[in-house]
DNA sequence: TATTATTTTTAGACTTGTCTAAAAAATTAC
DNA sequence: GTAATTTTTTAGACAAGTCTAAAAATAATA
């Protein structure tokens, strides 16, 4: 099996490879708050392994080995996110961290038992969808708001920033999941997103928007 | 925090003082499956940090510290066995190893909500009492039976060893917790003892006898 | 294209937790 | 009460994962 190190290398690989095709050591040594010198050494270890492909100075990219890791880790993320709120109570501002946590419990019975414990859910707290028992994860068809012309409007169903602060500032003006808004005007100064949502009216700035996910 | 080692030999070592008062750096080797050396170093760290009472070659016991995180920790994998067995259908022979890691997951809000969502259960699916959140643990109150004289008997309500043979081959003859049991005989010659159970009539070894616990 | 700047890797060191082998203390035996 | 045995500790080493500082490779620039 994987250290605990090598699977949270595997998971940032792989959320990388999301946004570009090859993955840069500077680039998973920012998001995983630890140095370039310390990633080429894990990197090594993982080349060896051979759950990535790897060349000095070349970049990574996961093989289909490394990838089916990475996408357990989500998968059993995303399912205790989801078991915590939904069971626990928790609120889905306050998850993050344990499930980072739980994620790296290595039974897969035990994740398949939970998983249908809870009705084989779709997708998690935030919106992501929840990887099945043989890897398959539904592609993303959500887009942000900001991608929306005036007039147009569709269902809140996603973040893409999974901060707290973010969280809890949606929370605070009522843009929680399965919300319907329609955009009514883009200031053109500064991209604000003007919003209707419940008879009510509410501004977000271009930021927030393209945090903000909805369904088509 | 904790190490995850750290946490180990707390809990071991809060096992073992339940037999003998002063604990023996040889018999913690032995409970963790590792060298004197390793223990001896460990006990200064834990020392260090205050958790336990230890002069070099004298034995060792938990302070108050150390045995509140040693408790936490007990509470924390009683309570997941009991869900991985009441929520999630897994049998008592199968949780153990789950829990084994489960019990490091460092949050107790998640633990208190985890215990909540129960029904704040009083006893793992082994009859272990579970300590409450403020570390308050039921004193044991079950004797094994072989403790009990001919024509006694009582209400199966745990085991003392945990091991999955030893689990396996109680559920394969039906002595399971909450049946009710009467000693017939005890045969002079190896101590067997002759159960009445459900109108069935069954032997156990001696073996047995001490390690299955009954209410009294 | 030669030079500068950036990125990545190497070299060497540190920490945690483990080990083996040897020394020191405590216990048991005679 | 000394000698033999057992237990425990120390000394030194190793693997995993990290770091800093310096070297090497790549990319950018003039």
């Amino acid at each position: 099996m994987n250290t605990l190190a090598e699977e949270n290398y595997l998971k940032a690989i792989y959320k990388l490879s999301s946004l570009t095709e090859s993955v840069s050591t500077n680039q998973i040594a920012a998001a995983m708050e630890t140095k370039a010198s310390s990633v080429t050494d894990m990197l090594r270890k993982l080349s060896d392994k051979t759950l990535i492909n790897y060349t000095r100075y070349q970049g990574v990219s996961l093989t289909e080995a490394g990838e089916k890791v990475a996408i357990n880790i989500i998968r059993k993320h995303r399912l205790w996110e989801y078991f915590l709120v939904e069971k626990l109570n928790f609120k889905w501002d306050e998850v993050h961290d344990m499930a980072e946590e739980l994620e790296h419990i290595s039974s897969n019975e035990l994740i398949d038992r939970l998983d249908e414990f809870m009705g084989f859910p779709k997708r998690d707290p935030h919106g992501d969808p929840i990887p099945d028992c043989n890897g398959q994860l539904k592609i993303n068809d959500l887009k942000p708001i900001s991608a929306l012309a005036v007039s147009a409007g569709g269902i809140i169903s996603g973040v893409r920033d999974h901060s707290s602060v973010f969280l809890q500032y949606l929370e605070k003006q009522g843009l929680i999941i399965g919300k319907k808004i329609t955009v009514k005007e883009i200031i053109s100064y500064d991209n604000t997103v003007v919003l209707q949502m419940d008879n009510k009216v509410l501004q977000i700035s271009r930021e927030v928007a393209n945090n903000l996910l909805i369904a088509i």
